[in-house]
DNA sequence: AACCGCCTCAACCGCGGCATC
DNA sequence: CGATGCCGCGGTTGAGGCGGT
């Protein structure tokens, strides 16, 4: 193992990307597409190391990712996960292809965990005594969170990276007056282009700051958040059996072939695993795919 | 207004797996 | 079959932003 570092040479740049090094390396991977990393740095003369262009293009430039608040599903989606596969980020992000695996072992570092463990204090109480109690609040909890799903879909504040590219060119116009403008729209018009032609786009707006978290005590809004996914199998015993059914079933190779076994055993850190039912099957049947996924979260607001 | 501490997240680091020679 | 190199993953870090005092 006495490899060096690749960032080790001389004349490596570290560090935050400019919008010039974003622009330089979107415009090569559009022309010859992403991989062989090894040679970007050289084709493109950008004084990076292979690693850091690769991270840069998975985590923030490739088209169709999503940035900004989580959803409640997509929170639930993590939060089960994470309980099925343990930190398996990469796992589980192919079961949320529009969020890089970066984003949600971040998430999950910095707002669930927290989240988890506050719900936990706060359900233990009830959790003592009175358990049919609990299931019930939990279904309702459940089927109220559903209803108003439908009815008002939470906001999703993302920009796509192309907006995000857009926004970065126009700042970064703005505060180069010394770059040649023309060639620097044209280069904007064909990256846009080009990744709107790749198809992405998501919703409108942004919205600049995650919700702060309240004091000790869990809001109900976290509360119910947490347990509409948490409490999913109690919840599915309630649960109207046609829209198990109707599930477009199934999930990706990731989770389901592989190394989920003995070495990928949840972490016990944090987290009470919730029993596993239909939900397990459905992720772990191998036939499913990424985009029978999103197919699933759209049709079924019960994530 | 200034300082301080906390939080977030982009980026880095180190390691393992796999392919190639 | 071992050595070497590349890629991908998970853990960690630190700069910058934000809120509280």
């Amino acid at each position: 193992m006495g490899r060096p570092p690749c960032c080790d040479k001389v004349g490596i740049k570290k560090g935050p990307w400019t919008p010039e090094e974003d622009i330089i390396l979107v415009s090569y991977i559009q022309e010859h597409g992403p991989g062989n990393w090894r040679s970007v740095p050289t084709n493109t003369g950008l004084l990076r190391c292979s690693k850091s262009c690769r991270l840069r293009w998975t985590n923030y430039l490739r088209p169709g990712i999503k940035r900004g608040n989580f959803t409640p599903h997509e929170e639930g989606m993590i939060i089960h996960l994470q309980a099925l596969l343990g930190n398996k980020w990469a796992a589980i992000a192919s079961y949320l292809p529009q969020r890089t695996d970066n984003d949600i072992k971040n998430y999950w570092n910095t707002h669930l965990k927290k989240k988890l463990k506050k719900f936990q204090t706060a359900l233990e109480p009830h959790m003592g005594t009175e358990s049919t109690s609990t299931t019930q609040f939990v279904s309702k909890s459940f089927n109220e969170r559903r209803s108003s799903d439908i009815i008002n879909p939470s906001p999703s504040a993302y920009a796509s990276s192309t907006e995000n590219i857009s926004r970065l060119l126009e700042g970064w116009m703005r505060s180069s007056p010394k770059t040649n403008s023309s060639t620097t729209h044209q280069l904007k018009d064909k990256i846009l282009d080009q990744q709107n032609s790749m198809g992405q786009v998501q919703a409108r707006g942004h919205q600049p700051k995650a919700e702060q978290e309240g004091g000790d005590l869990v809001s109900h809004e976290e509360f119910d958040s947490i347990l509409s996914f948490e409490n999913l199998n109690n919840a599915a015993c309630t649960w109207d059996k046609s829209t198990c059914d109707s599930m477009p079933g199934k999930a990706s190779q990731a989770a389901a072939n592989d190394e989920t076994p003995e070495k990928n055993k949840p972490t016990s850190d944090n987290t009470t695993t919730p029993p596993l039912s239909f939900l397990e099957k459905w992720l772990l049947d191998e036939s499913a795919s990424a985009g029978q996924v999103e197919e699933m979260m759209e049709l079924s607001p019960m994530f």
